[in-house]
DNA sequence: AAGTGGTCTAGACCACGTA
DNA sequence: ACGTGGTCTAGACCACTTG
């Protein structure tokens, strides 16, 4: 006989937060916090169901969004676990910054050049704008105990440019945050090629050696394109790490 | 006025495949071929639901699946969409071989190591077996055009193990759908290094420049670890592009 | 005011695995 | 036979956007 997790949480029903919401994060959490093992047998839907006062239709759309994220695993007949540890990764869009911060580390950014240029074809096709309209270029270095982990190169609309000054203290993310723009995903390509003389310089790597490529286009969930990224990384500093799953 | 996009789809009642499943997959493919543009707007799904003769909670499922696989956009009081074309990318787990044939390339597969090997510990910690217990150790050089792509090093569990003669004619993954085994999710994890001589030699490039490697551990939906991999690419031949979603 | 998508309910029936 | 999760329904109410 297994005793089943039971998860604690009390449903506030004057929320404006959804109620699958209300089940779906403090279930992260905890699953985070290690308050259930991996592994572990997971309440049956009905018993949660009845005990957390939501109708069975509620309470599985948060399952599902559970099982979605790969933390929890479903079988018919059999009933509900916490995923394997290993499987448990974050599948959020990687910001630079965020992984560092979450690391334990505190991480440093310096502007190193700032401006409003006019579009090339190529660029202007990925924003969206006319070519020759302009658009802030910004090259950030950033830094992990003065040791330089990334060149991060990026085009961005003039509607939505962070300051100077924004861009010193925070990530390029958590500077749209206060004009309400979300990026919800991104196309991402990674590859590999020598240092060019002056990424060398900045990352203060051999000349010719590997660095790790990022080309991004990052988008809102309404499909507008709010980034244009080309990163470079020292190999020895950063990796790219994260989980994929099937359809 | 803009007249929406109706998905033509006939739902069989008596099939096996969940209604909400006829629905997503030809409305996939019609994306996929073109037969409704990107930013095209899309039928409501109160009238859409009447015309397929489906309750409006299962059309729901159905097109929150393609929400999900930023197929489709949805705004309250608006309306939904189909997604700008640039989002458009699979977020599948991407098998090299099956990358090549979308692309229109012939890849081919030559297996030159195939043995049982007593596992170390740390293979043996990732496949979840006592260490020193067997595993199949398999090097295989994937080409296109007799040129050298990827070195692909994989531990695979001896009991859904493929033989030496499958791995001459598929990839990987078509091999354990035999078996019954589907990869739901895999932790990757990509890098750069130099080419060390022997890698460089089988991949026909210049000892020392740099190459991709990709490590992956891959489970089945129930957790179980079915592959571990230690791939090294080409960059010049093969970058990892996909597209990552916020939560 | 009308139309859209977002949330939630109560209950039905089915498919699968175990005993 | 029983308990599990998987699918589906009909309808309610709400929040947001546009005319």
């Amino acid at each position: 006989m297994e005793t089943p997790f039971q998860l604690e949480v009390n449903i506030d029903r004057d929320s404006t937060i959804p109620l699958y919401q209300q089940i779906v994060d403090p279930f992260e959490d905890a699953i985070a916090q290690g308050l259930v093992s991996p592994g572990q047998l997971v309440e049956d839907e009905i018993s949660m169901a009845k005990r957390l006062d939501v109708s069975r239709p509620t309470l599985r759309r948060a399952l599902q969004e559970l099982v979605n994220r790969g933390l929890l695993v479903r079988r018919r007949g059999i009933g509900t676990r916490v995923a394997p540890s290993q499987i448990h990764r974050p599948v959020e869009l990687s910001s630079l910054n965020h992984d560092l911060v979450e690391a334990g580390y505190t991480p440093s950014t310096r502007v190193t050049s700032y401006q409003v240029v006019p579009s090339s074809d190529e660029v202007a096709k990925d924003l969206g704008i006319n070519p020759g309209e302009g658009t802030l270029h910004v090259i950030r270095i950033r830094s992990i105990d003065d040791r330089p982990l990334a060149i991060l190169r990026n085009y961005l609309p003039l509607d939505i440019a962070p300051s100077w000054g924004e861009l010193h203290e925070k990530g390029l993310y958590e500077c749209f945050a206060p004009r309400d723009i979300k990026v919800a995903s991104a196309n991402q390509t990674i590859g590999t090629r020598p240092a060019t003389e002056e990424e060398a310089e900045m990352l203060k790597v051999a000349v010719g050696s590997p660095v790790l490529t990022m080309d991004r286009i990052a988008f809102t969930k309404e499909g507008r394109v709010v980034e244009l990224g080309n990163h470079v990384y020292n190999p020895e500093l950063y990796s790219f790490r994260f989980t994929v799953f099937t359809n």
